[in-house]
DNA sequence: ACGATTGATTACTGATCAGTAAAGAATGTA
DNA sequence: TACATTCTTTACTGATCAGTAATCAATCGT
């Protein structure tokens, strides 16, 4: 141990994660992230390695905190732990009319990648397995209270298509009303589930 | 009017959408497009214009040709047009283990590109426009039929959100095996709506 | 047959890309 | 204080990128 780093590794990750969150991979140069962290492209390759494990490191870090925080809430909820999730999703796309149009991280990258990079593919079955325990768990918690009946796996795929369909139009260009009424739409099914 | 063209502009542009579906916008470059259609840069450039102008038409071509020919099929048809779609997209993703996991072409430009390119996101706005409308009218078949009954507008929602959800796993790397599962659970979903 | 027009072919830009070499600066340890 | 180690800074590489200029070839109308 010598010289010691002069910058939050942790906060540039956060920033780098950011710029590939919104422009995407491919879309994102070096000089890109030397803009948002203020670094020099000679740390950065220092700190993290090259491009492609920046971006391995930008989903670790937001699998591991910003969505590992939505998950646990999810996770020790019942339904309404899932409609929650539904509505914040719509809620953020309204509340910032310009910017919220992000979409997941994961989803983007996966959509860009999966079918070229294996480690980006394999945090997308990391992504899918997380999800679909969240609402496992949730729909089992609910299941429990004789809340809802039926077959849980089914509901568990059904509730991740419906997550997946609304991050990709609100990434893809839907206004804040098309996300609006399809997280609507999304949280009636669920609330359908509820025994009669 | 003098000197013919010599080769298929309509091959040749299914080809380079076919490029740009498998790998992406920024990922293809000219030089892919050259060795997928045998044709030298300049030609395409001529008969196509930029390269943002390729996916455009790549689009256009994909929409209004492949998809048409899906979206009336559904058009025509009850619920059993949904579950139709539904069940085709796992089938050829299990036929072709390695191939058919391109997933849609306009759900993967948009969001690679909805949110800076402007022509893209437009096209976005037409294909959720059409997809709706083709499920809209075979609920409504369905509904005029007696076979199912409730929110036509909620369960097109539904049925997108679904579509859309199997479509981004597709391209994310999910296993036939993942695939055939959530259409399952989807065909549940539509199924589940048929009058008691 | 001839001129005008368009397509085909080749070779070539300048810009940008990801990644690095090398030298100086700051720290911990002895 | 001196050395080893790590970080910082600057400048630079070769490769690849999208797009084009210019020349040649072929066809149509006359």
């Amino acid at each position: 141990m010598a010289r010691p780093r002069e910058f939050d590794t942790g906060l540039a990750l956060a920033q780098i994660a950011d710029v590939f969150w919104t422009q995407g991979y491919e879309a994102t140069s070096i000089g890109d992230l030397e803009d948002a962290t203020g670094l020099a492209r000679a740390r950065l390759y220092a700190a993290y390695g090259a491009k492609l494990d920046m971006l391995h490191k930008s989903i670790d870090w937001y699998l591991n905190g910003p969505l590992e925080r939505i998950f646990e809430r999810v996770d020790d909820s019942g339904i309404e732990g899932i409609t929650m999730w539904f509505s914040m999703i719509a809620g953020l796309r309204k509340a910032e009319p310009a910017k919220a149009t992000k979409g997941c991280l994961v989803v983007n990258s996966l959509v860009e990648l999966a079918n070229t990079e294996t480690g980006v593919s394999e945090r997308g079955e990391l992504y899918r397995a997380r999800v679909r325990h969240a609402f496992r768990t949730a729909l089992e918690a609910s299941a429990a209270r004789g809340e809802i009946e039926g077959d849980i796996e089914a509901r568990t795929n059904v509730a991740l298509m419906l997550l997946l369909g609304m991050f990709v139009t609100i990434k893809g260009g839907g206004s804040a009303e098309t996300v609006a009424d399809l997280a609507e739409s999304a949280i009636g099914v669920v609330e359908s589930w509820r025994a009669a």
